[in-house]
DNA sequence: AATCTGAACAACCGCCACCGC
DNA sequence: GGCGGTGGCGGTTGTTCAGAT
């Protein structure tokens, strides 16, 4: 029997129906993605249609190659917030009660790449999410190559890594509680040698640096205003940097826009 | 010139929150 | 309050392409 999900066309798009989304979404607008893709008449899926719109069509999405300054943003929000911080075995008690109170009322965005493609104009979540990922395989194949049987007393974890690459992360001043000194902490415990690392692996120890305390003073010496993370003991607020306007969170401070200043978040 | 390899890019899938009925 | 439709997200896989051998 053959359903109407079996109808549907998938894999790439050719330029006929590139033409054919623009004209639509052009004539309706970038909104209710089912409706847009019945009124096109491209056997796709809405979803598929917001997929290529989003991450291809949309005017003003910059394409090729990540330029340093970019690679350094990414470097050093995924720092901050790449974490996922959904679980309660990945906060304390009153991190994730603060958490789910604000995923309750909609004030604060659970989502790493959409919220770090946001303070990348032009870039989206799916660029910067696979930039990350080749990137971190590279950093993980160069770091093996390096890693000899003789080096493995000084237990290097995947964070050093990141250290070598986010030259951002360190800031001036020598504040005893900036990136460094947690990433340092980090690497003087005994973790694992980096032997046969797994994607799982490298996450995790990817994703532990932010779980230790961030020092408030080191947050605001960053070059872009950047939510206190949520995680570890000295959790802080977010209305700090957030308040409400209209309804919608938005960022008290500046930051890189599409030309009008305040852009909201969720 | 042919083949291999890895990086970059494109797209799909599953999950989940939101919203309207 | 329950339910189904829709959209947005992260994770993952597939494809393309350029550089190396």
């Amino acid at each position: 029997m053959v359903t109407v999900q079996d109808e549907m066309r998938k894999g790439p798009w050719t330029e006929q129906e590139d033409l054919q989304l623009v004209c639509t979404v052009r004539l309706f607008g970038d909104h209710r993605w089912d409706f847009v893709a019945k009124v096109s008449g491209l056997n796709r899926t809405g979803k598929s249609c917001r997929l290529r719109w989003v991450n291809y069509l949309h005017p003003g999405l910059k394409h090729g190659r990540m330029s340093p300054q970019e690679e350094h943003l990414i470097i050093e929000l995924h720092a901050r917030w790449g974490n996922r911080f959904d679980t309660k075995e990945d906060l304390t008690k009153a991190a994730f009660f603060h958490l789910q109170q604000m995923k309750r009322t909609n004030t604060l965005s659970m989502y790493r790449w959409s919220r770090i493609a946001r303070r990348l104009p032009g870039r989206t979540d799916n660029e910067i999410k696979n930039y990350w990922r080749t990137h971190m395989r590279k950093k993980a194949q160069e770091r093996k190559i390096d890693m000899s049987p003789s080096s493995s007393s000084s237990s290097f974890t995947y964070q050093s890594c990141l250290l070598e690459t986010a030259p951002i992360i360190r800031m001036d001043g020598g504040s005893t509680h900036n990136g460094t000194t947690c990433f340092s902490s980090v690497l003087k415990s005994n973790q694992s040698v980096m032997d046969g690392y797994s994607m799982d692996q490298i996450w995790k120890e990817i994703e532990a640096p932010a779980m230790l305390p961030i020092d408030d003073k080191a947050c605001s010496n960053l070059p872009c205003p950047l939510l206190p993370s949520p995680m570890g003991d000295r959790y802080c607020p977010p209305e700090v940097v957030w308040k409400m306007d209209n309804g919608d969170l938005k960022m008290l401070a500046p930051q890189f826009g599409y030309g009008n200043g305040e852009r909201s978040c969720y």
